[in-house]
DNA sequence: CATCGCAATTTGACAGTGTCAAGATTAACG
DNA sequence: CGTTAATCTTGACACTGTCAAATTGCGATG
């Protein structure tokens, strides 16, 4: 099964499929998802136009991999947080939306590779790309009613509607920064605190 | 200066730049932006492929006329709310609230077009385009002011930044919606009325 | 060991796309 | 009528994704 690498040029490689995807995540990080290229990434794997079609039935399908890669370390990091012990619940909180917003900037590409329409749009997304998005939601929407029990979140509102307009009011930032629409990125902790105070329930009552 | 009507197959045509713009305006409304070519769009209105590019420098340039026109629309009819004496500050900001999700809904593609990424990634935008795009955000900045002055928003909050936050809610709404990542759409009035329990400040009291 | 099968990869081709350069047509003006 | 400038077309190039068919080479089987 394990075989030892061969020469460059052989026609058989080693781990063609990881390769492309390692290749892939390089074209996204640097360009983009509109800047990647079935045919740019042949060359720069050293193989012909149309291998990658053996691995992946579209370009959509390896873009899907790659996002599918994305969410599972979303979810991780994002675990991290909602389980830290060390500080309040509302101090999770504040954490998170930061997190969030320099997450989102940091990876913009990526960002908008597993939040784009490019893959949600037309219905494209893989089964188990929708999965594991979906996995991430619910336990979006689960940390979210944990929250309300706390008193960060208002307790009133249906857990499912908060998760889903919270989530939209740090998407909508993310989104507007990403795609250049907010010029100025030098006020995200300003921002990240205005969100803040508009969705933490305690700050009604100081 | 003004010519009848020639006959179809003529070699100049009547007003070639505004049915090009009235062709495209159709196209993105079924299709998207993305369903935009300049070939289908020539041949659709009856002219060779490079005949728009006496108009329009660039397809950007041609997006970018049509994005302008979408804020002109913008403007005027977020003016009417803004301005609507019939009813409570607090009632006309979540009639702005509704009105901006069932308006993104219903022009998902002109929405799509006026804040996507296609126009303002790369900077991409006509000059003109810029100026309407700003003159609606500063005029949003305005009403937040107002609005915070009647205490519908928390009037700390620096004007700017709220305005900023508050928009990033709603157009991290629509994005979700429009872009297929939240796929149920039957709950709009609840996110709304969620959107605005989070977002007006009376709120806290009661 | 030879051979066959099958997976991995390539080559060729097709239909698209935006856009540049150069030529053809026509309207407007002196 | 002749010139000029605006308008539109034709040809070409470099891209793109993807299908079909041909090729290559490894592994198992006779």
């Amino acid at each position: 099964m394990t075989e030892k690498a061969p020469a460059d040029k052989s026609y058989h490689h080693d781990d063609l499929r990881q390769k492309l995807i390692d290749a892939t995540r390089d074209m996204i990080r640097n360009g983009g998802v509109e800047a990647v290229s079935l045919r740019k990434l042949a060359e720069r794997v050293g193989v012909s136009r149309t291998a990658a079609y053996h691995y992946f039935r579209d370009k959509n399908f390896l873009l899907c991999t790659l996002a599918e890669e994305g969410f599972l370390l979303w979810q991780d990091t994002a675990d991290k947080i909602f389980l830290d012990d060390g500080i309040s619940h509302e101090g999770r909180y504040r954490a998170y939306i930061r997190w969030y917003m320099t997450n989102a900037l940091d990876n913009a590409e990526y960002y908008d590779l597993m939040f784009g329409r490019a893959i949600w749009k037309q219905n494209t997304a893989t089964d188990s790309l929708k999965k594991i998005a979906y996995d991430v939601f619910r336990k979006q929407v689960e940390v979210t009613r944990q929250w309300q029990n706390h008193g960060v979140l208002p307790g009133g509102e249906d857990s499912l509607r908060l998760a889903q307009v919270t989530w939209g009011m740090l998407h909508g930032l993310a989104r507007l920064l990403i795609d250049g629409i907010y010029t100025d990125d030098s006020h995200i902790d300003e921002m990240c605190d205005c969100a803040a105070s508009l969705l933490i329930y305690q700050d009604s009552k100081k």
